[in-house]
DNA sequence: CGGTAAATTCAAAGCGCTTTGGGTTGTTCA
DNA sequence: TGAACAACCCAAAGCGCTTTGAATTTACCG
């Protein structure tokens, strides 16, 4: 069943019919509800193919998931990003068309994307230091949003969470409570996002006059067996850490098995703080939050930003939004005073 | 640019520019090269909404993610499937379009995406038992192929991992250590798998006269927390198990926890064996399986499938495609001989 | 009741591509 | 040399929808 189809079956113009359905203004009440009754009846859709063509919109949302080895990090907390998003997408009628691209294959994507017009904007994830991407879509003039920032921050539009902030505020608690050996576990440093939290942690501990120890720093991509080898490595090594700082619950995973290893137990022999993005199959929350930990859930960014990217999308000529959320500390079972 | 433009800019018709871009034979080498080139040199590419009105195909597979309550939990599973179905999609030239849909609109946007033709076919994944979406799918025509398998499993395309014989292995496994009281800490039995492997699990206790204690049974959503109070409150009630059988890592890592957090040691005081769908943050496998485990690769399920629907969206009139994998076991180091 | 404005409806022109059904040119062979 | 046949290229007709500009009908008013 197509348009003429049904416009044939009422006895009307396939103009008419578009508008009643479209609510357009210049259509009768009564005819416009006969159509639409019409329309359920044969279970009659518009062809997306069709209707994209003609208005020139793609009604389509791009999502591109670089997969260049070590970004796998991105999984657990792309998925509940993409979810939140999702939400967002379907309600406002957009479709969300997710991209895995190997490599180096980025920009060809992006410029690909703009050039046969499938999608009307794109999020941009997990940036890294002067991430190209940020040039490369403004000069294709594709409208995009970015989920964290990097650079000067100014000229485009980004939501973020204060993580800086975050980490110096968990750093200060740690020490607070007496501890000076901490250990940063933390995400790639590549990404700008790893970088703040390094850079939080680096200046509340150089507010106290406290060197971070370099053998108590690691990097890399967050999964529980990062978590746990540093983790071990640092424990079993010259001036183990009495508390650590993790990038995320699932480093803080790790970092637990390491700890249990050992016979230490969290919030008495040794604290762990960890990032909570509340990722939904790992609920840090049960009764108390199982880790202490700065928490901003991962979902509500994506719910978010995809609002301000379809805000963007709809309304080109307005100037950038810029969103930065601040990031709740809560205190749970993991931490303790310094032991000794 | 578009093709009328590029035609105009190397005095041939559209027709022609079009035929030898897409590789038709009736066009001169030496014509086809020139054309070739100006694209490349234009930046051109079709445009892709205009090129799936003409040719009806939309080039691109669905994927509904339904987000009821619950089945959040598949979440850290859907998102490696999706991986590694995205990259054959991207290698075959098809979109990969996302849908969330809350609650009880599954119906209804499978209707929407066959009714508008915005998808060539869709992956079904998590099936639950008769889950309706099989018989919608086929009534509406629209190719699909199911992750997983339900009801009589004939008369569609699916893939599915041998739950029950995985599940009836390990439990073996665990009765040859001596175990006699094994925990089941099982997905949501609504799905399909779920109860596959609680049949596996049933099946081997009764071939060898034990039986499986109610209160050593558990399932719900595969989250941490889930694992960690189910392991918790079996470990301090009456007749604890000495061994666990986990539908996931998610779910042994919340074992690990109760079991840490209680001094017992993971193979030495309780013994646990997972299934592990590799996800590539959870990597269970440093210098050998840190979990006993039942194992297969839910990426290389998603590639596989994706290359399967492909074939069925190519080939509508094809007998449908059945696949069933097997399930190697590894042995690690979270088992050990029934103590006392 | 004639005339104008407002309310409805429609015909037709795209959107940018693919594809059918010819043309045109050049080659081959009797 | 001329007919037959490739080889190559093109004009034009869709694909199914939206939207512009115009036509038709209805409503209203002096």
């Amino acid at each position: 069943m197509n348009l003429k189809e049904l416009a044939d079956s009422l006895n009307l113009s396939p103009t008419t019919v578009s508008r009643a359905l479209n609510g357009y203004p210049e259509v009768r009440e009564e005819t416009r509800t006969r159509v639409m009754a019409a329309a359920k009846a044969a279970n009659y859709a518009p062809n997306s193919r069709a209707r994209r063509l003609a208005t020139g919109r793609a009604m389509t949302i791009g999502h591109v998931i670089p997969l260049t080895g070590r970004a796998e990090m991105v999984n657990p907390i792309f998925a509940d990003f993409l979810i939140g998003a999702g939400e967002v997408y379907a309600n406002e009628g957009y479709d969300l068309l997710l991209s895995m691209v190997t490599d180096g294959d980025t920009e060809a994507a992006f410029r690909q994307l703009a050039a046969n017009g499938s999608v009307d904007g794109v999020m941009v994830q997990a940036p890294q230091e002067n991430d190209p991407r940020i040039a490369l879509l403004t000069e294709l003039g594709l409208p995009f949003l970015v989920h964290g920032r990097t650079g000067d921050a100014k000229g485009y539009s980004w939501l973020d969470i204060a993580n800086m902030r975050a980490f110096r505020r968990a750093t200060d608690f740690l020490l607070d409570l007496g501890h000076r050996r901490i250990a940063l576990i933390n995400g790639q440093e590549s990404f700008d996002f790893a970088r703040r939290r390094r850079r939080g942690f680096e200046d509340a501990m150089a507010a106290r006059d406290v060197i971070p120890l370099p053998h108590l720093m690691a990097s890399d991509a967050m999964t529980e067996s990062f978590g746990y080898l540093s983790a071990a490595s640092m424990l079993d090594g010259p001036e183990p850490p009495t508390a650590f700082l993790a990038s995320s619950v699932i480093i803080a995973i790790g970092i637990r098995r390491a700890a249990g290893e050992r016979g230490l137990r969290l919030g008495r022999d040794i604290s762990v703080i960890c990032h909570d993005d509340e990722l939904s199959y790992l609920n840090n929350d049960i009764g108390g939050p199982a880790f202490t930990a700065t928490r901003s859930s991962i979902r509500a960014a994506g719910r978010r930003c995809a609002e301000i990217l379809i805000e963007l999308i709809r309304n080109p000529d307005r100037p950038p939004i810029q969103e930065l959320w601040d990031v709740d500390l809560m205190v749970g079972h993991s931490t303790g005073p310094c032991p000794g």
